[in-house]
DNA sequence: AGCACGCCGACT
DNA sequence: GTCGGCGTGCTC
């Protein structure tokens, strides 16, 4: 019956980025299948060149005359593939990518180096995990319920993705474990998703002790050689587990079973090149094709993930207990910088801060101290009411340019600094800048008795460094450490008690929509990290915006009432998950093109024409940052309900590029939330 | 990407 | 007169 197949020629080249037809001959009709490998003539010379067949059709939809045939099937063309290239299509159907991008993400890089005699993972600890693997894992009661409600479905033969948010210390990971051991114990094969910063020796070690070489681990130091070894091991099925970041997604499991999604809420899941996939949703895709469930885990889940939850797309299950009894949450406090200032007290840190600080030193127990440097934009801010300047449209903060201009990234509104607070009127304003080196000098100055340690990227760009420091820190070797996000994520240490975030605002005013969520898991997680123990912990959240909801409800570990408030300000707003956005980036080396394409772009998507698709436009304004080697990037962003309105959103901008010489130069890229 | 076809300069 | 430069365009 089917007589032709569209194949994608394995060249990763824009113009050739399509499906070509070839006929299939008789002799090959059994063997072909969408996803397997083949060999086809192709170009002038006919030359043989490898291709992955992505469709069986019955009608040839291009001359008969021209078509030439499948030469043959490359040899040892893998069926999980099948797969991986459907998901592939998935990708670049909902994330506007090419299709060789979308397949480059799925399959693994090809021509790779083989290495012969795996390293194994954990050197002289071969002996211990078998005896540990058959020890009783007790849960308690909260946790089996989750893992037995998870369990029966399973067991039914359904097969369906679930939302386990449990509170810090609930211990998401025994239901995991649980889970996992059921479904490989039928067979079947698990992915683990955990945040590459998450991924540290020992989390591996936890699942190692209890499921030993049944698992592989990928990472993004693992070399090409390493790589292709895991990668062969998970497709000869010898193991069962695949733990890694959002790249483990593309395991060659044929008889996969469960996707575990950790932390889900991290930025981390979202693909920062094309094509801009989301782990969580191309997670619950591949689960589709393949059968199997999908468990997203979060002590703070992202607000589109809830929403899912509640609208019943997820099953929502709760650990609303800490696992370990007497373990308290540590006590959180707020520091009302505007107080300090007013009553004289012009340094970086809060009197009680300072307080705590001194106690612990004392008494020998540790301190961090978390400044969120990354993703500080230049926002200006009242010192005396500690309100941030917004875009009036927009409602995000708004970003300082060079001339004293203030401008927002959405919509492209831009105002001169004005001199005085247009809330109080207070001529207290500035923009916000701190480093950790900064912090780290002062700390100095005004703890001279102290050991400090300092975490960034300047401190870890070096292999290794992350960890020496980490390890020094958990040696007792320093009091205080000082860093970014990296040192709230994952990382426990029994002898920290006492928490200081500097500076919540700096993360409470990105100039974008999501900072009051990001902002309200960091401030959990960094509460998170103090008192893991029996010792109880505190935490100082140091803020010029102590009545923000974000934080008010962090303090209060409220993920409820937070979830209510940001949820009516998306709504309000029109932001994700109340509707569905689009950002378009327009970027070319050439500014005047630029400007006139993302402009005819905007004309083209408001005319009369598009009235009856419900969207609604920003912008385009220019992208965060403008220039970058020397291209230049402007954003429209759309806002729509239904999804089967990007379709023809991209149609109509392909058609409009395709009949104009002036787009040529431009690239259009789509990232879709 | 790769390969052929094509339309102008210095070579046996 | 012809060998060869790489510019342009197509590949089921």
């Amino acid at each position: 019956m089917c007589r032709y197949a569209d194949v994608i020629i394995d060249i990763s080249h824009e113009k050739v980025d399509r499906p070509f037809q070839y006929r299939i001959p008789p002799a090959l009709c059994g063997g072909i299948r969408v996803g397997v490998r083949v060999r086809v003539p192709f170009g002038r010379g006919s030359a043989l060149r490898t291709g992955y067949v992505v469709e069986l059709k019955d009608h040839p939809e291009y001359d008969p005359e021209k078509l030439k045939e499948i030469a043959g099937i490359e040899p040892g063309s893998p069926t999980v593939q099948t797969q991986l290239i459907e998901l592939a299509w998935w990708m670049k159907r909902t994330c506007g990518s090419t299709m060789n991008q979308a397949l480059k993400t799925v399959l693994p890089v090809r021509r790779m180096v083989k290495q012969r005699g795996a390293k194994p993972l954990f050197p002289g600890l071969e002996a211990a995990p078998e005896e540990e693997a058959s020890a009783c894992v007790c849960l308690n009661e909260e946790q089996r319920w989750a893992a037995q409600r998870m369990i029966a479905d399973y067991e039914a033969g359904i097969r369906r993705a679930y939302l386990l948010y449990g509170v810090t210390g609930s211990g998401k990971t025994e239901v995991y474990m649980e889970l996992m051991d059921h479904v490989i114990r039928r067979g079947r094969q698990v992915i683990l998703l955990i945040p590459e910063i998450a991924l540290t020796y020992q989390t591996v070690l936890r699942f190692y002790r209890r499921f030993g070489e049944k698992i592989a681990v990928m990472n993004s130091r693992l070399s090409a050689g390493e790589r292709w070894t895991q990668w062969e091991r998970a497709a000869k099925g010898e193991v069962s587990i695949m733990i890694g970041p959002r790249s483990a997604l593309f395991a060659p499991f044929s008889r996969l079973g469960l996707i575990i999604l950790d932390e889900e809420h991290e930025g981390a899941y979202k693909s920062e090149t094309m094509p801009r996939y989301h782990a969580r949703d191309a997670a619950c895709e591949r689960a589709r094709l393949a059968g199997a469930s999908v468990i997203l885990g979060s002590a703070t889940p992202s607000l589109e993930s809830y929403t899912r939850a509640l609208d019943g797309e997820y099953t929502l299950l709760e650990l609303k207990n800490r696992a370990v009894s007497g373990s308290r949450l540590a006590s959180v406090e707020i520091a009302d910088m505007r107080r300090e200032l007013s009553e004289g007290n012009k340094s970086m840190f809060s009197r009680r801060l300072t307080e705590l600080i001194e106690d612990r030193l004392e008494k020998k127990e540790q301190i961090m101290l978390f400044i969120n440097r990354r993703g500080y934009a230049g926002f200006v801010s009242c010192r005396s009411c500690g309100a941030a300047l917004r875009c009036p449209h927009c409602d995000v903060s708004l970003t300082l340019h060079t001339g004293n201009r203030l401008i927002c990234h959405y919509c492209g509104y831009s105002v001169p600094l004005p001199d005085r607070c247009p809330s109080c009127g207070s001529p207290y304003i500035a923009a916000f800048g701190t480093g950790t080196q900064k912090l780290e000098e002062y700390t100095r100055r005004l703890f001279p008795q102290a050991k400090i340690l300092r975490m960034d990227a300047d401190t870890t760009s070096r292999k290794g460094g992350h960890e020496a420091i980490l390890a020094a820190f958990c040696a007792g070797r320093a009091d205080i450490l000082i860093g970014t996000q990296m040192i709230v994520k994952g990382h426990d240490f029994g002898r920290v008690t006492l928490v200081g975030i500097m500076a919540a605002d700096l993360s409470l005013n990105t100039p974008d929509y999501t900072s009051s969520e990001r902002t309200f898991q960091l401030l959990c997680q960094a509460a998170g990290r103090a008192g893991r123990a029996r010792r109880p912990g505190g935490v100082v959240i140091q803020t010029y915006q102590p009545d923000h909801y974000a934080i008010r409800t962090a303090a209060g570990q409220d993920y409820r009432e937070f979830y209510r408030q940001e949820m009516a300000y998306r709504r309000m707003a029109s932001y994700p998950p109340a509707c569905r956005m689009a950002a378009v980036q327009f970027s070319s080396p050439d500014e005047e093109n630029l400007s006139y394409a993302a402009e005819q772009a905007f004309r083209a998507l408001c005319g009369p024409e598009t009235a009856g698709w419900g969207i609604s436009l920003v912008g385009p304004a220019p992208a965060a940052v403008y220039k970058v080697n020397d291209i230049y990037r402007k954003i429209l962003y759309i806002k729509f309900q239904k999804y089967d309105i990007l379709d023809q959103i991209r149609d109509r901008l392909d058609s409009l590029a395709g009949g104009d010489e002036r787009f040529r130069p431009v690239l259009i890229q789509y990232d879709i939330s």
